[in-house]
DNA sequence: AGGAAAAGCGAGCGAATGCTCGCATTATAC
DNA sequence: GTATAATGCGAGCATTCGCTCGCTTTTCCT
């Protein structure tokens, strides 16, 4: 059917300009997202923000729910190095340093681009997206359940697999509430505050 | 400027006939957002649905967005309704009571209809009704703080508005998440233990 | 019964939006 | 230099959607 086409594939092809052009794309809607807001993101829109036609738009997204998606994905992998390092820093601490190393992460995690983060949770109908979203989910319960087992001797006897949703439940609640509670409540002492109480309860739900 | 019309505003007007309108326009939106989402509840199609025509839907909500808004409300306050009363019947237990009553009553909250509930927190936009939600989240607040100041003696040293804060945080993820996570979690023996536990969590947590 | 106000109707307007397609420009290979 | 593939362009199509307006039907009051 189809045969191999006599002039190979161009190889470093998706370079220099596609790239940067991508690039723009992406940038520009995250812009648009936390300038203008959600309904003002038209392809046409992003596509004059970025620099670029909308044809060219539509060669690297076959969608705009597909751009939406890459600022999501960019996002969440900011987040997500953050947590898995940190993760990997606190595999041999003791439950309660490690909770409260964990604690502040996900504090800081939601604050690395705060309007950004408001717009994507307050703003954009997770419509096909969730797939994305749960799977990070499920790596951030995975990880801490993995890093509980190693330190089940520190704990009292309990289900691992429900004292982990608990606690990345509660952590990321508060965490996510804090940032989009506004500015207010990012002073150093009361992120100090939020940091002391949420790893008190945790560490005494632990053990 | 604007003078009084002759004629006085028809007394029990908006009744019978109007307010059976209204309530099938509300009724109809909540369906097509379960059954079919967000996209497809067009104004056209909640009035074809309802059985009304789009200009007497017009008539009684000024937006698409209040229709929805409207949607939202009448959620809002079914959860409302179970948690005011709840924290009525609570007012004079112990924490370790009260606490396994409110984590219960959440998740049950939450329970009351999952699929709308789906809806409205990963498809909506959240456009101008944010003050409605947060007028409840502060309602919640507020009563919880209240019951809280009431039982001071149990509990340890602590910033009252910090404690309530993280405690109501925590039990309202827990429920959410659970309720999201889809009907494999809401199995009684399930919902018994997430309630142990979170009740478990927050008590430790406040004496 | 008669009339006036309330309630309801629904074709269709105007604006916006996602996306396509035929063509122009630029980079690469030989 | 020339052929070929990659990249970029943007006017405009097709569709959808929120909403209006002129009119009809129902209800109520006397």
């Amino acid at each position: 059917m189809a045969r191999t086409p006599p002039t190979k594939p161009r190889k470093n092809a998706l370079q220099a300009r596609s790239r940067a052009t991508v690039d723009a794309l992406v940038e520009a809607t995250a812009r648009i997202l936390v300038r203008e807001g959600f309904e003002k993101a038209s392809t046409n829109r992003i596509a004059e923000i970025a620099g670029v036609s909308v044809g060219s738009l539509y060669q690297y997204f076959p969608s705009k729910e597909a751009l939406v998606a890459a600022v999501i994905d960019r996002h969440n992998e900011e987040i997500m190095g953050l947590v898995r390092t940190a993760l990997t820093e606190v595999a041999d601490l003791p439950i309660d340093k490690a909770a409260r190393k964990l604690v502040r992460v996900a504090i800081e995690a939601h604050r690395i681009d705060p309007k950004l983060h408001r717009v994507l949770a307050e703003q954009i109908p997770r419509t096909g997206q969730l797939k994305d979203v749960e799977a990070f989910n499920r790596e951030v319960q995975t990880l801490v359940r993995t890093y509980l087992e190693s330190r089940r001797k520190e704990m009292r006897k309990i289900d691992l697999a429900v004292a982990t949703f608990v606690c990345v439940s509660s952590i990321e609640a508060v965490a996510h509430n804090t940032v989009l509670n506004g500015p207010e409540m990012l002073s150093e002492k009361m992120v100090r505050t939020l940091v002391d109480e949420t790893t008190r309860m945790v560490v005494g739900y632990l053990r």
